[in-house]
Parts: C-alpha cells; structure tokens; sequence
DNA sequence: CTCTTTTTTGTAATCGATTACATTTTTATT
DNA sequence: AATAAAAATGTAATCGATTACAAAAAAGAG
C-alpha cells in the first residue's frame, strides 16, 4: 500500500494525499477527509526511506554505546535510554543505538553522518583525551554530549555534581554529624572537582570539621583507604562513589562498628544495601538530552542544562539521626 | 558526495561504482581498484535511505521497550543489548529502539512494519495474556520471542530455567545440605514451573530432603515467607529469585542466624551482597537473538535456543562448604 | 582476419515519497 | 456577467541508490 493506490481510492492526486499527510498546504476540507478515512481504512503508513530520501532528513538519532561485556556498573543504561525514549515517543522520533569498539569509533560516527542515517547523536562516556574530541571539534553535525567536560565548550548536559556534595554533607550535618570524612575520587575527572567543590561549599555554610582522603571511586580503593583510617576520629563518612562507599561498608562491617555512611551514584544495589546515597537523576538527563538534540538539530537555539540530584536518604545515615 | 560523483571521478557509470560497492557482478580488476581509491579517498557512504528504498530492505531491526521510570530491577537492559549490539556490530546490522506503554503498543509495531522501517524485530516481557500475542500470530513478519511462553509457538530464546534449579540444588548438596528449603516464585508463569522442575530433578539425583514454599518473587515476599519458618528445620535455602533472596538475607541479618543461601538472576546486587546466585547469561541470550533474527528475516532457517546458565558461587554459600 | 562467445560497461527505469510550478476551480469584486 | 484574486488540485521533476537490459569491448575459434 503505498501513496499512489491511496490517491486513487480517494480519486485525487499523490500530490493531495501527501498534502493531507503532512498538513503541507490547504485542502478543502471534504476532501481531507475523504483522504484521511481511505487512509485508516487501509492502514497506509508512508515508507520511511522513500520519505527521508525525498526530505533529506530522518527521525532518527544515534547513540554509539561502548561494548563492554562485563562492566562493573552498568545501571546507568536503562534510566538514560528511558529517559530519551521518553521524549521521543512523544514528538515520534527514534533512536538507532549503534555500538563501537574503543579504538576506531570515529569511522563510526563518521557512517552514521555520511550515509545520512541520523539527524544527530548523542555522545556518551567521552574522557579527557578521548580521541573524539578532535572529530567532535571538526564536524559540523548535531550532537549532545552527556557529562561534562573539563577543556571543551561542547553542548551538554550534565548532573549538578556540585550540589550532591553538598547535599550529602548538609544530610551529614542536619544528623548530628561534627567531624566528618570525605572520600574523594581521584583527582582528573571533573565530577572529582564538582563533588568536592559541593562539600566544601557545604563545610563554610555548616559548622563541622572536615578531612578529605582520595580513593579512585572503586570498592576495593574505598576499602583500602578506610582501612588505614582510625573510625573513631569521625562521626560521618561520606564518598564521591557509592562504590567506595560498599567498600568503607565491608569495612565496618568486618569491624562491627558503624558511622554514618553517604555515597554518590544512587546505584540499584544502594537501596538493596540501604545506603544513603546522591542520585543523580539519569532518567532525567536522558530526557533533556533527547529534548535538546532534538532542538539542535532542527536549528532551535540550546543551552547546556544542568540537571539538579537528589538525595535518597536510607538505613545508613538514618538510624543515626537524633 | 552521491554516487555520481564517485563515477564522474573515476570515469566510469554509476551502475559500475554500484557494483563495485555491492560485489554484485564482475568488475575488471584495473576499473575496481580505480573506483575504490576515489571511494576511499572522499570518504564516500552510500546514502542509507536511497539504498533502503530501492532494495526494499534495510538492516534495521526494532526493540520496542516498556517505558517504565521506576523498576525495581532493570539490570538486564545493558547485558542484553551488548549482547545484542555485538552480532550486530560484526554484521553491519543496526537496532532502532522505541518505546510503548502498555496500552495500545500493537500501533506501533504495525507503524514499524508498515513503514519498511525495519526488518523485523525482537519481543521481550511478552506475558500470558498479552495483546500482543494476537497479533504477532497474525502478522508475516520476522520477529523473535525473548523468553518462552506457554501457550504459543514463537520462535524464541530463553535461559535454561531447568538447568538453573538442577544446578542450585546440586550446589547446596555439594557443601553438605541435607534438608533444603526452596522458595518458589509463584504459580503462572513458565519460569516457575521451569526452575522449579530442575529442582525436583535434583531431588531425585541427590539424596536430600525438599520442602517447597511459595513467594511472589519480590523481596518482601521472600521476608514474610521465611519469617513464618522455623529456620532450624534446614541447612540450606535456594530461592526463586534474587530479590526473595535478598528478603531473606534481610531476615536472616536480623536474627543474626544464617544458612546457606542461592538467589536465581544473579543482579548486580548479588555480588555486592556475596549471595550465589544463578546466572542467566542475558549477554548471551542477546547475542543469540540477534543472531536468530538476522538469520529469520534473510530467509535461512532458525531454531529455538535454550541458552545454558552458570552458577555464581559466593559467600553466602561457600563459607559453610566443608 | 572475421565471426562467435564472453566479459565488462553503460543507459535508463525504478523504488515511494515531496514539492515547485502549472492548471483548474472557486470565490470575490465591480 | 465579466474579470480578478484566491484556493484547491494536479503534473512531473526530484532525492540517490540498484539493476534489467542493451551495447561495447575483449577474448577465443577457425
């Protein structure tokens, strides 16, 4: 069934019936509605290569994903994409997810742009010395990139980092917490910097003391570090990443003794642990993302969003509240 | 840069620059190598909805996914799609992912398929009384089935359920239990009935004794039911899923009277808490169906796949091994 | 060297939509 | 009722690839 054979039914023109379609020009309405009724009747759905051919544009977004078999926190997938389907479903657009090993990814990109299969895409995991930033800055092509990033003025969107640090010591104090120990990720990263701005915006507004040690955001590096730290010093930890964050929690748990425990990620198992923890609101990037792409790539002016975290509070930090 | 172009640059017609991108028919040596050097040299991509539109095929395939905001487990995403995005990755296949709510989804694959925009796709969470199941039996189109369903004869894939409840038994007899206690999911759907008859085969293999209990596969189930049971009446707990697992390792942390325990999905969870767990391979699984799909919509002939599972051995049980 | 066969290449139709431009129909104006 | 202006519709070109068929070039046969 293709536009021809509904004209015909409707004994108009193609040209009339694609007019209908796309509400392009004015068509009397008697007519229109015959056209429209033909249509439902048959169930026509105009092809999507014939129609992109012609308008040079497609529906379509990309989203190139690293293939990582194993990875030891992949919660961040089903939240983002939800997030972005969201918003497409509702203005009927699609994303085509594409994957790519690291080394060699820019052919990729460069596919998806040449053979005009996307109108734009998002950019995802991109690191300091990430061999697309070279692309990224020559290309002129629509792309969001997720996270921001420490050299380029790229457009993004990205969670308020800085506000989860603070949050998380405001929680901290708002419990009782005087003395307390922040475990820092490793200093490189951006969300490094942001999340420890946050805490120490935090330390000036509230009145406690404050030490900060650096792990690398790992279990095993939130562990390693608590162990050489006498607990009894603090009455409140908290960690840049939920992950260290279980590893200071092996730890006290391996000593039977407890202190008030912060992490950062909100990652699923938190809640299993219930560990206080920021959460960062993926599902929300994921949806302004779409939202901005979209924008960008049909010339509509966008600026970078920053989107606000939250804290979920649990058993961790709760049971010792006052 | 359009195919034109490339033959103008090479000399030759457009129907030679096809062929030689296609391998369709001979081409001289001398004129191949000239026309793949300009390729090559302008960085030429043949134009994807041209392609599509004259073969009437294009190598996309649909996932569409429930849009949920909030799912108390959604680990299986990433693996799936990894699994997915490899076979598809080595076959120049790509994935376009939509979305549907629950209601009224049957519009959108009609939409999928009408459009030629893919060339079949995958089914997933399909549930007994689905409404989809009407209409996937209706239509001639590719599609493979995620996970097997009683009722009906889809081509599909799905983990070996059988094998998992044969294999967690097997594991608890291994560290010396004798009196096991196992907790169901609940009655209906097919994964019950599946694990649940590993277990009864493992019976009958080892010699222990068996009590069966009921849950609904939710944590909380897995608390309220293992509350109403006088814990020294086992050595031994396998349950049906991770997250009654989870309800019982809560109980257990409150008595503070622990037993060997097994959970069924392995979630990400399970390694933080150190619960064995079965694990369903859903890299795997993805893998497989995307290999099954590419294989149905080109026309070869495909069987259904049971995909083995493993088991995670963790603390919760290896510390009892004797 | 001519004729046949095979290999290589080119021409033009085609896929199914959109849309510039042309034409017809309708409405408004005097 | 004649003419001008506006609205509705139609015709045909176009997007960029593939491919049936035709034609030209090369190879082989005698």
């Amino acid at each position: 069934m293709k536009i021809k054979d509904i004209a015909e039914l409707a004994g108009v023109s193609v040209a009339t019936v694609s007019r209908v379609i796309n509400n392009s020009s004015k068509v009397k309405e008697e007519t229109k509605n015959k056209v429209l009724e033909i249509i439902k009747k048959y169930g026509y759905e105009p092809d999507f290569s014939a129609k992109s051919l012609r308008k040079r544009s497609s529906n379509l977004f990309g989203l190139v994903m690293r293939r990582n078999h194993i990875t030891e926190n992949d919660s961040y997938t089903h939240p983002f994409l939800n997030g972005i389907l969201e918003y497409f479903f509702h203005n009927d657009l699609k994303l085509i997810l594409d994957s790519h090993e690291k080394k060699n990814c820019i052919v990729h990109y460069e596919k998806l742009i040449k053979s005009n299969l996307v109108n734009g895409f998002f950019i995802t995991d991109l690191e300091d010395n990430d061999e697309r930033i070279e692309f990224l800055n020559s290309i002129n092509f629509p792309y969001i990139v997720i996270g921001r990033n420490n050299k380029n003025n790229f457009i993004y969107v990205d969670p308020d980092n800085e506000l989860g640090g603070y949050l998380g010591i405001k929680h901290l104090n708002e419990i009782g917490c005087k003395n307390i120990l922040f475990i820092s990720g490793s200093l490189g990263p951006a969300v490094t910097y942001q999340r420890l701005n946050g805490v120490l915006n935090a330390k000036k507004d509230f009145n406690i003391n404050l030490d900060i040690v650096y792990g690398d955001f790992s279990r095993k590096s939130g562990y390693d570090v608590i162990k050489k730290i006498n607990l009894t010093d603090y009455d409140g930890i908290f960690c840049s990443s939920d992950l260290m964050a279980y590893g200071v929690y092996d730890y006290m748990n391996e000593k039977n003794y407890y202190l008030p425990l912060i992490g950062f990620d909100d990652l699923p198992s938190s809640k299993i642990l219930k560990i206080s923890s920021i959460n960062q609101n993926i599902y929300q990037i994921g949806y302004n993302a779409a939202k901005m792409l979209h924008y960008l790539s049909s010339g509509r002016e966008v600026k970078n969003v920053i989107i606000p975290v939250d804290i979920s509070i649990r058993e961790s930090t709760l049971k010792f509240k006052k």
